[in-house]
DNA sequence: GTCTATAAAGGGATAGAC
DNA sequence: GTCTATCCCTTTATAGAC
């Protein structure tokens, strides 16, 4: 109260300022969750660590959730533009899907406590963050396609292409529950499974690729398009 | 106040009484899950369906969740009886897989909104009702066991067992996922998935006993072993 | 539009009396 | 074993300052 004027450092228009102060809270709710966790930190918590009150901190963001949202957009895209910049540099397959992996996982890093938070909605469908929610359908489909990029290499047919792209996206997803479990030291373990499931699973790929292989491959696709596991770019 | 007598309904020694009271306080809970969903009843709805103070009701569950615990532990008894009663009556390997899966739907039935606040604690660290809690190892260990003695058939070889029962627990896992979100009437879809994935996988099996596939099993048995996701009764 | 201050509803969980 | 009273949290709401 003595000094109201101090958020007044005139950062520009009245947008920049309102991206700012949001941007501050969500840097100071990260910090907190890193420190202590999610549910140890309480919205009262973060609006005194950004330096305003309760009501501030709502006018922002609608619920403590939705910085979860928030955080989950910025890992997106981050990962899609670094990995865009990995399939520029290799040309390997393997190489692509081992990379694309550890970079979720380098960019995610620090924010265990957070991820747990995030993947504990995974399979809330009472959550707007959960895998199969309409409000985060469109960064779904944004990664099988971005996996769908990675793979699209001379060896891979077009006909194996989308199921690929889907079964390494739920790998990802599935390293992601192994990994906010993994107890081991920086989570080596983790990476460790990363390279070695990469190593045994991609030699064996050529295998779906021969002729008597496709029946099968046909009806796995039919049957995910029927269930609605399909991307809907592919 | 005024009739504190009303429970003595003398049904036999204390523990008996307890047991029925907690039962009654099951009963409740489950009732009103049903009706208006798991987040919309809360301890103070379930302790005055059944009858008494909020206090008393946390006196039989520790919490909220501890009612879940008890639902997943019921529905796994069962689960694990008639499925046996299924293996006596047919050895054919589709059928087994096909009606353990159909049994679990069957038993879980009118209680998607319970099953719903049970999936979303799968991914949850935090959370005793999670997919790799210590809390639940023993039923997880049970259920792959259960899933062994299903495919306990001469067409299996011993060196895919493990690896196939590991596979069709985590495949029991992806369709509940499935089921609490499928709004399709009576969740036929996740029926209709069940049977053309099981139509679709199971004629595959033969390909993984061929010679040229044994190195690649062996490989995968070894990774999942250090990563720690086999089960302990393997 | 951005923010403070404050209150209050509603729900999970607990303490301690009876 | 069971109760009442209470704590703490999220969230909504409100009145008003700048």
């Amino acid at each position: 109260m003595s000094a109201k004027k101090k958020a007044n450092k005139r950062t520009g228009p009245r947008e920049a300022r309102s991206a700012e102060t949001r941007e501050r809270i969500f840097a100071s709710a990260l910090e907190l969750f890193r420190e202590r966790g999610f549910d140890e930190t309480t919205m009262r918590d973060i609006a005194a660590a950004a330096g305003m009150s309760l009501g501030a901190a709502y006018y922002y963001f609608d619920s403590k959730e939705a910085i979860v949202h928030a955080y989950y957009r910025t890992v997106d895209e981050e990962w899609q533009r670094r990995g865009r910049a990995l399939f520029a540099s290799t040309d390997d397959l393997a190489e692509r899907i081992r990379g694309l992996y550890h970079l979720h996982f380098t960019i995610v890093g620090k924010d265990r406590p957070l991820l747990s938070a995030l993947v504990r909605r995974v399979a809330d469908p009472a959550s707007e963050l959960a895998v199969f929610a309409r409000e985060t359908a469109d960064v779904r489909d944004a990664s099988i396609a971005l996996w769908r990029e990675a793979i699209a290499l001379p060896q891979i047919p077009e006909n194996l292409r989308d199921l690929a792209a889907l079964a390494l996206w739920a790998g990802n997803l599935g390293l992601m529950l192994y990994y906010v479990w993994d107890d081991s030291p920086r989570q080596t373990r983790t990476k460790q499974l990363i390279d070695r499931a990469v190593a045994a699973l991609v030699p064996m790929v050529p295998l779906l690729s021969l002729p008597f292989a496709a029946p099968a491959v046909a009806r796995l696709e039919a049957l995910l398009r029927d269930a609605g596991l399909a991307a809907r770019s592919g």
